[in-house]
RNA sequence: GCGCCCGUAGCUCAGAGGAUAGAGCGCUGGCCUGCGGAGCCAGAGGACGCAGGUUCAAAUCCUGCCGGGCGUACCA
């Protein structure tokens, strides 16, 4: 039960008994201020000039219907505003159904029966992974898991780009590395890879494979590029290991061309009539349909480009009947998105089947300064690397705690040696804390038989009564999280509960305290469920110990 | 030039029509004879980039500027 919903009902209630419509949708705040109560709706701004009164006015109507009204304790009208205070019973309630759902509440129904799929990383297979992807990595995997949450079933995917120029680039500098090992001078190619991580694998190359590779032929290439293929792809795979992110399908490129699903694309494409000739080339006939530019499709010597095959992935995941799929893909992809879901549109597919989760770049602020990462110029820090030094959960952390859209600067210092001042630990030790009053009560004997049966009428401190109206909130905030792509908001949320519940822990003794005891028990099960289902919604693990 | 994102406290960022604009870090000063001080309490610190407009109400919506980022490839 949303406290929310107990405004409006009787707000409704009231609005009919006036003869006053009742819209859609009756808003109902949270006050920032104590002062203004525990509730508060501006719907007779919306309705004042319907009815021919002030706002004020309207208000007062509808506070003096509403007075001494259970669950409220009273209903005021202050300026156009009406405010309403709750019973303390009513939040004793809220709690007890809490409680009572146990590690479900949180949970939503609105996906059930439905699959969303969402992709994410999708690194070309031409380094590890690094810092810059792990914005990507987190992002990906919580919105997945805040999906979850709402009753979705929830694929993570990544898409592998093993085809192309990258890959020729790629295999060729590895193989100018392995030569470079039997004692060559062979350069890396115009625009290719310089990372050491090739370097060390050429050497190898050059102990096992010996002399068999003298010249960049075609026999050369497909020994490289296979080769080079896995050693990325099991570099990638150690870093996603190492922030605990697991992929339910890899889809290759290469499979998308076999299956005929690119020139299947195409043909869809040329007979909705999106499609024209020009300079030996065809062209997606962009700007006829409001893009700023138009963009090739097929080369003058055939072959498809990035963009043709992206729109046949992106019809391939629709044939496979996913009811939304969410793409999270970096800034610098925008103009690929409008292209891609232009083609959607024009081959009539539902509006609302794609959303992309678009994010700013992430810089990294260390002691020498702020430094731009490359992975063709080798100049990157390793994800695996970054985890070993400031552990998975704040890595992980740091990465969802500022909204998408937002540049996020990872000040490494910060990440690592505060322990002290950690936004990460600061909820963490939220949680250890609860656990071990649980750990001490239980030594105690003071541990309710029936948590649920618990007499909750001594909790009546407003800081146990915010923790409850806290705890309400945490449904909305999953759902805001998932819809919004803003698991930002799933952070500052648990930081918000912490500080609620941090005071509150200094100031007032839970154990030895007569009936108190076991409501305030009850109290901080509630709060201790709820940091635990956020923190593995972020993937951040909730300690019984620190 | 054009398109998209971002300008809020010294720093990093929340707030996205409502009532006196918030948090963390940093800074100043307090609190360890009771459940974990990785904590608590108090304080200093703001023309919400600038200028107009819409509204009973604008940090929030609209327009135009000014700053920063990204894109503007027969790259991926």
């Amino acid at each position: 039960m949303r406290l929310e919903a107990l405004a409006r009902s009787a707000l409704g209630e009231a609005l009919g008994a006036l003869g006053v419509p009742i819209p859609a949708e009756i808003p109902v705040d949270r006050p920032a201020r104590p002062e203004h109560g525990d509730l508060s709706s501006r719907v007779a701004f919306l309705l004042a000039r319907w009815v021919r009164k002030s706002p004020p006015e309207l208000a007062a109507e509808l506070a003096a219907r509403l007075a001494g009204r259970p669950p409220f304790r009273s209903v005021q009208a202050e300026g156009g505003f009406v405010n309403f205070t709750l019973e303390p019973s009513a939040l004793h309630e809220v709690l007890r159904a809490i409680l009572a759902d146990g590690g479900h509440y949180g949970r939503g129904e609105e996906g059930k029966g439905k699959t969303v799929q969402v992709e994410f990383v999708s690194s070309n297979p031409t380094g590890p992974l690094t810092i810059g992807h792990l914005r990507q990595a987190a992002l990906g995997d919580v919105l997945a898991s805040l999906y979850g949450e709402l009753g979705w079933t929830c694929v993570r995917e990544y898409y592998l780009n093993d085809e192309g120029r990258q890959m020729e680039l790629l295999a060729q500098s590895l193989w100018a590395r392995y030569r470079q090992a039997l004692g060559h001078e062979e350069p890396i190619p115009e625009g290719g890879y310089h990372g050491d991580y090739l370097a060390e694998i050429g050497e190898e190359l050059a102990r096992t494979w010996g002399d068999a590779y003298p010249v960049w032929d075609g026999r050369a290439r497909e020994a490289f590029r296979a080769e080079a293929v896995d050693r990325m792809m099991a570099m990638i795979h150690e870093d996603l290991e190492a922030i605990g992110v697991r992929f339910d399908v890899w889809t290759r490129e290469g499979d998308l061309h076999r299956r005929g699903l690119v020139a299947q694309a195409l043909e869809r494409l040329r007979a909705a009539g999106a499609v024209y000739e020009k300079d030996g080339a065809l062209w997606l006939a962009s700007t006829r349909h409001g893009l700023s530019r138009d963009v090739v499709l097929v080369r003058s010597d055939g072959t498809p480009t990035y963009t043709m095959v992206d729109i046949a992935y992106h019809l391939e995941k629709h044939a496979r009947g996913f009811d939304l799929v969410v793409d999270v893909q970096g800034a610098d992809h925008v103009d690929e998105q409008r292209q891609v879901a232009l083609a959607l549109r024009l081959l009539g597919i539902r509006e609302g089947f794609l959303r992309y989760c678009l994010h700013q770049f992430v810089t990294l602020k260390r002691e020498e300064g702020v430094q731009r990462m490359s992975t063709r110029a080798g100049r990157f820090l390793r994800l695996k690397d970054l985890v070993a030094e400031v552990g998975r959960d704040v890595a992980r952390y740091f990465m969802v705690m500022r909204k998408p859209e937002s540049h996020l600067v990872f000040d490494f210092a910060l990440a690592r040696d505060t322990s002290m001042e950690n936004p990460v630990y600061y909820v963490q030790y939220a949680h250890t804390r609860i656990a071990s009053l649980f750990r001490e009560a239980a030594r105690a004997g003071e541990l309710p038989d029936d948590p649920l049966r618990v007499d909750l009428s001594p909790l009546a401190d407003p800081r146990e009564l915010a923790l409850v109206k806290e705890l309400d909130r945490f449904p909305d905030v999953v759902q805001a999280a998932a819809h919004e792509f803003a698991p930002h908001l799933l952070c500052e949320y648990l930081e918000n509960l912490s500080s609620l519940f941090h005071p509150y822990y200094a100031h007032v003794r839970v154990l030895g305290q007569g009936a108190a005891t076991p409501a305030r028990l009850a109290l901080l099960a509630g709060v201790k469920l709820v940091l635990g289902r956020g923190l593995a919604l972020l993937g951040v693990s909730a300690p019984e110990e620190m």
